[in-house]
DNA sequence: ATAGATGCAAAGAGTTTGCATAGGT
DNA sequence: ACCTATGCAAACTCTTTGCATCTAT
């Protein structure tokens, strides 16, 4: 049976309170605020776990390691910024994207990540301070 | 200046040949068949040498390791198939994606993965030997 | 002959696992 | 008290780098 222990408690908050994907690395200098001296392999185990539970889903980006956030049963996409890296939610989706494939290619899902520069950069970019 | 090897040679072969982008391991595997013995090093240094000179292009896949094709100059996508994990190219394209960003995001590029079986595996399934 | 390229093995980065101990229940 | 979860460090995988040797020019 599962225990709620102050760091498994820690990593589910930084994920659910955090309003975008974080990075393993995030998630443990977030939870380290709360719980200090927590080690990586922790905030590891419990991802596993949580991803087991289905609470957490992992969100793959092309090239870059996984982030993860709370298990949302929507289908979206994913935004990464190329001046700060941080990867943000999409909800919408272009749609059916099945004649793209080549004949006799069946097609199950897909993913789609835009590149680009958030708010915060696109504005830092505009109005330098 | 560059010069000419075995090794170099078969790599760009390979990339070349293939239909499909392939992996640093599949590069090599590939590769071995014309200069056995060659290391995997090799294959990662002239990867980073034919990137550098944008003879290939690298394919980053959302949580999988990168492949390598030929550089074209053609905007298109790949399609990885769940069951071999081989991945395609797919010449066609959603087109303009921007309208997907939230409110002050600016999207400057995009990616775009199809998941399925491609035409190989999806025929194996229908029609079991 | 010279300088770039190779093979091997060691070094890095990110993730996983073994083990003794701490701490929920 | 029991047994899961943790922290640490070692193991693993993939990629990169150092170094002596080989080889295309």
């Amino acid at each position: 049976m599962e225990r709620f222990t102050r760091q498994r408690m820690a990593i589910a908050a930084a994920i659910t309170d955090a309003n975008r994907p974080l990075s393993p690395q995030e998630i443990l200098e977030m939870a380290q605020t709360s719980v200090e001296g927590m080690g990586i392999a922790t905030v590891y185990r419990n991802l596993k776990i949580l991803l087991e539970e289905s609470l957490i889903t992992a969100v793959q980006l092309p090239g870059d390691s996984p982030r993860y956030e709370p298990a949302v049963h929507t289908h979206h996409h994913h935004f990464q910024c190329t001046a700060c890296t941080r990867v943000f939610d999409v909800h919408d989706c272009p749609g059916d994207l099945n004649y793209l494939a080549p004949q006799g290619f069946i097609v199950d899902s897909h993913e789609l990540t835009l590149y680009g520069r958030c708010a915060d950069c696109a504005r830092v970019q505009r109005a330098p301070a």
